[in-house]
DNA sequence: AGCTGTTTTAAACGTATGTTTGAAACACTT
DNA sequence: AAGTGTTTCAAACATACGTTTAAAACAGCT
């Protein structure tokens, strides 16, 4: 174990293709070339394209938990009991996804790496790539669960299956909207010439989430 | 032109199967295999495989386009210059879909058109296939201004930023909802033991949207 | 029946993919 | 400097894909 920059080379090229294209679309050869690294060498590094692919998730997504139990324990601790605020609860998870984006040290290329996360997020759930949320669950599912028992108690007058539905709903509204971030930002700034960007997006979204959820 | 039955056969097969695992995962033989028909039709009858995804939407979207200007025209009319409800507006696409739904005569095994055609949808939006998006726009864009004419009169307190934004925000809160709805139909049922369907799920939607459109 | 245009079929084509291989290049300790 | 474990590299491998082809089967008409 040495050298990791043909890894992370490979991780940086693999991330942006894949949100560009999707997965079955972006192949080994596109990777590589665009790492400047050797085609074997994912094999090598990952041993196989679907170890990549799930790399690739990890990647952001041990920076993003680790980030998030922090922020779990300070709002728990802060809170003390007293009854969570909503739109509080939801607007941790950009937050802290843009935090722990900027604590990455970044090749400036790499940024906008939440949206392009998104795009991948999208595209696993529905695109066939099963191994991916079997992967997820078994890796994140507790974090998610902590942050589930905030949302709960944060919206007592809901029962348990129109909260269940309408976390699906957000879910959808979030990881649709900064699937295609990037063109919708564009489009705005084109129809509206307002200047925007990702968490601009993000005040627009949770009010809009927040509402919803408490309708 | 004569017997349109193989072609039939390949567009059933093809949607099922785009929708499980998405258009690059999905290969002709899988397709030809499935439908009982040569490998050689597609190419035959649709002369590539962009072309038969391409056909794959029309098929949706012609009878639904076609049923959504029936509707229009009587909500309109029906409406006369008032200022329309925003829910009544929202209701107005699943009502269209499940409505084209029941009037294309269906093989029983291809009920849940809806869901497969919003997990294309989907897939379509967040996959590499911008030819897809291209050709909606092109083929269908003239109804959708139609009906963002309504949308936009019954949200005169929006600015036109804001209703952009929340447009697509609902979009994906439906799409992704929609995509998974066969699972997330059976997680509900299993977790709460309730029963529910698709026009279920819609009950559920629609008020979250209005909410968090209306915020 | 015989002709004509359409549809189906089995086989092949060319290309691109993920992966493996074995040798070369490298880094590091002794 | 020799030796050792790690990483790179060009080349090849096997497989799967979308598409094409040319012959066969079929249909409808005179």
């Amino acid at each position: 174990m040495a050298n990791k920059e043909t890894a992370k080379a490979i991780l940086n090229a693999a991330e942006e293709l894949f949100s560009e294209k999707g997965f079955a679309e972006t192949s080994l050869r596109n990777i590589t070339t665009k790492a400047g690294v050797n085609l074997a060498a994912v094999n090598y590094h990952f041993g196989s394209k679907k170890e990549l692919i799930q790399a690739v998730f990890a990647r952001f997504l041990n920076t993003f938990c680790q980030q998030l139990e922090e922020t779990l324990d300070q709002f728990e601790q802060q809170l003390g009991g007293e009854t969570p605020d909503l739109n509080a609860v939801l607007m941790m998870l950009p937050a802290t996804a843009l935090q722990s984006e900027n604590k990455t040290e970044l090749d400036d290329d790499h940024r906008h790496r939440l949206g392009i996360f998104m795009r991948l997020l999208g595209l696993a759930y529905n695109q066939g790539q099963g191994h991916v949320r079997k992967f997820l669950k078994q890796e994140y599912g507790t974090v998610f669960n902590r942050y589930m028992v905030l949302v709960t108690a944060a919206s007592p007058q809901l029962s348990n299956e129109d909260r269940f539905w309408r976390i699906h709903f957000m879910l959808g509204a979030t990881v649709f909207t900064l699937s295609g971030a990037d063109a919708l930002i564009a489009m705005a700034e084109h129809e509206f010439g307002i200047d925007a960007d990702i968490s601009g997006v993000f005040n627009k979204l949770i009010p809009f989430l927040g509402a919803g959820f408490q309708a």
